[in-house]
DNA sequence: TTGTAGGCGTTATCAG
DNA sequence: CTGATAACGCCTACAA
């Protein structure tokens, strides 16, 4: 009731009221030393009913440790990122952590000082879902120490913690599944060129066609950056082929809704003319209008698993630990894909 | 190159290498004292050549701010909030501020368990997105002074600093514009029971059937908790009506997409037979496939103002400062609405 | 069992 | 212009 502003209160009043020294009191409230019952029974109430709250930025300053870590993704509004985000979050907030979100924009520059940033808070750990392949703050943070885990992407070279999922056998199953149905002209939208993920995707392509002795034909590989926009220009390039595929898949489903989209304007009938599969399943995929067939990666995992891989490196114990965790997927049927027609 | 692990040296180990006192590197490295350009120049080079890096840590300790600044969001799963996240950080980004992103899941103690955690790390300032109506941590914060930002939520009784959407008028938009259409039977959809929003939706729903002089009926108003599955049911529930509405009004995307996906089930062609608006226009509302008439709110600029605004509080200068701001909503005509048929 | 004395890394103050 | 000193709030030896 009375507290006022007890957001002041330091360690040393709780000690003057309850007459003891502020070192007890720290011995009495964090249950480290010895104290007799007593007299913390006095400094649980002084604490109490002064409002006491020690201040983690004090803490951290003698502890070393800040219980936070920071992440950095491309960009939030991509529906792929919050069901990773949450999975990161979810283990922290179980484990008394916070989060600090950084969004990079698929920008070097930023994410470097952000970078900067955040080693300067001296958090505990980082997670990094968004760098480029070849960033070079990759292999600084290596030097300096500092704890972190690669989310889905990899650096060209460090050698590093990683957590990702299986993005070539991901397309794989995509792949295996439309040459089943009897697909042969497949066309690919490729990720975005820097990110080792697009380009574990694409090997899934060409090692899907090769397994099946079908040549790989460029024009049928086009280059996205993950936006509905993309893949609608993608997609016409493709009708506009002397030889159109019969079938698409998309490094996401966002780029797959625009190839869709493009197909609707041009009233091709998809699946019975033309089959897509995308890759991500956002929520959105799963709409009765739209009902896309995709690669289900488990997002909250893969955030979860690199959260609780940072948070073992934080606690020091490395050594006896695997430093890489590969989470497979899961092909999701749905309507958007169908045999493939004899071609004319 | 030879830096080694650069992480922790700290201003002393600058002042040895330059030959000169710590106080004297703090000066030359912020600006702020009396320092000669020849020292000063030394010093830059040590901490050039060392790696040195400031501890945010222990300056925040000193300056009493750690420019970073707590985010509570309902969950960042839900479509709706990402881009109010962006507008946050984006304004933190520019200003040098952290985000730190908290998920309550709609659960007062989570809230009220981060809202400890954040007070005890001494953020500089907090945005509210998630808390109750009711919540008493509310007048907690109040009390112990935190400059904190009320984000499309009030609280019943207390007086704070906030930014909202029109959320009557919003609603009131969409009533005003199927009532052009001719539609008398109108349903709504209700979010969750416990936020200020949904309740002024609920108003503007309300007070545009009573400007039309048409009588509330209950019938025609369901719970729903922003789900697409409550949509659904809620939908259902009309359905099963004696008189069934002609227009549904829904109090966000997800509701409307579960309603429309009931009726494509029962073959009830939308929007010839049914008319429905949604309210929130995340970018699936916009899919060809879709192409749902809805509210669309500047969900960035509700962040990007709730930061600006913080910061504003956090700065002190509050005294002459609006502490209301409340953004106009936009009703984004598409393809769910039509004339209402005469009714049989 | 309790208290005293540093020190975590900075910066503000003030004397030199 | 520069440097010693103290303090931000806490924790951990070590001494009493």
């Amino acid at each position: 009731m009375s507290n006022a502003v007890r957001s002041k209160i330091t360690i040393k009043q709780v000690a003057e009221a309850s007459g003891v020294a502020p070192s007890t009191v720290s011995n009495a409230l964090t249950g480290k030393g010895y104290v007799s019952e007593e007299t913390r029974g006095r400094v649980l109430q002084a604490a109490q009913s002064l409002g006491y709250r020690a201040s983690s930025l004090a803490r951290s300053l003698r502890l070393q440790q800040t219980w936070s870590v920071g992440l950095l993704v491309a960009d939030v509004s991509n529906p792929f990122f919050p069901a990773v985000v949450r999975g990161v979050e979810d283990v922290l907030w179980r484990r008394q952590y916070n989060l600090v979100l950084c969004n990079t924009d698929y920008n070097k520059e930023k994410e470097a000082a952000y970078l900067r940033h955040l080693l300067d808070k001296r958090l505990d750990g980082l997670i990094l879902a968004s760098t480029a392949a070849d960033s070079d703050d990759v292999l600084e943070l290596q030097a300096e120490g500092v704890p972190f885990v690669m989310l889905n992407r990899r650096h060209v070279s460090a050698r590093t913690p990683y957590v990702g999922m299986d993005n070539e056998g991901g397309v794989g199953m995509a792949m295996d599944h439309l040459l089943a149905l009897g697909h042969r002209r497949i066309a690919f939208i490729k990720g975005r060129a820097d990110s080792s993920a697009a380009e574990e995707r694409h090997q899934g392509y060409r090692q899907a066609l090769e397994r099946e002795a079908i040549a790989y034909d460029p024009a049928l590989v086009m280059q996205g950056d993950y936006t509905i926009e993309s893949g609608h220009a993608a997609a016409a390039r493709f009708l506009a082929l002397r030889r159109p595929p019969t079938a698409i898949v998309s490094a996401n489903d966002f780029m797959a809704f625009g190839a869709m989209a493009l197909f609707k304007e041009r009233g091709l009938a998809v699946p019975s003319e033309m089959s897509v599969i995308g890759f991500d399943d956002i929520f959105v995929s799963a709409l009765p209008w739209i009902e896309l067939t995709t690669v289900r990666p488990q997002s909250w995992q893969l955030g979860a698993s690199a959260a609780e891989l940072l948070l073992e490196l934080v606690g020091g114990r490395e050594a006896n630990r695997r430093r890489e965790i590969i989470l497979p997927n899961e092909l999701v049927l749905r309507a958007t894909t169908a045999p493939a027609r004899p071609e004319r």
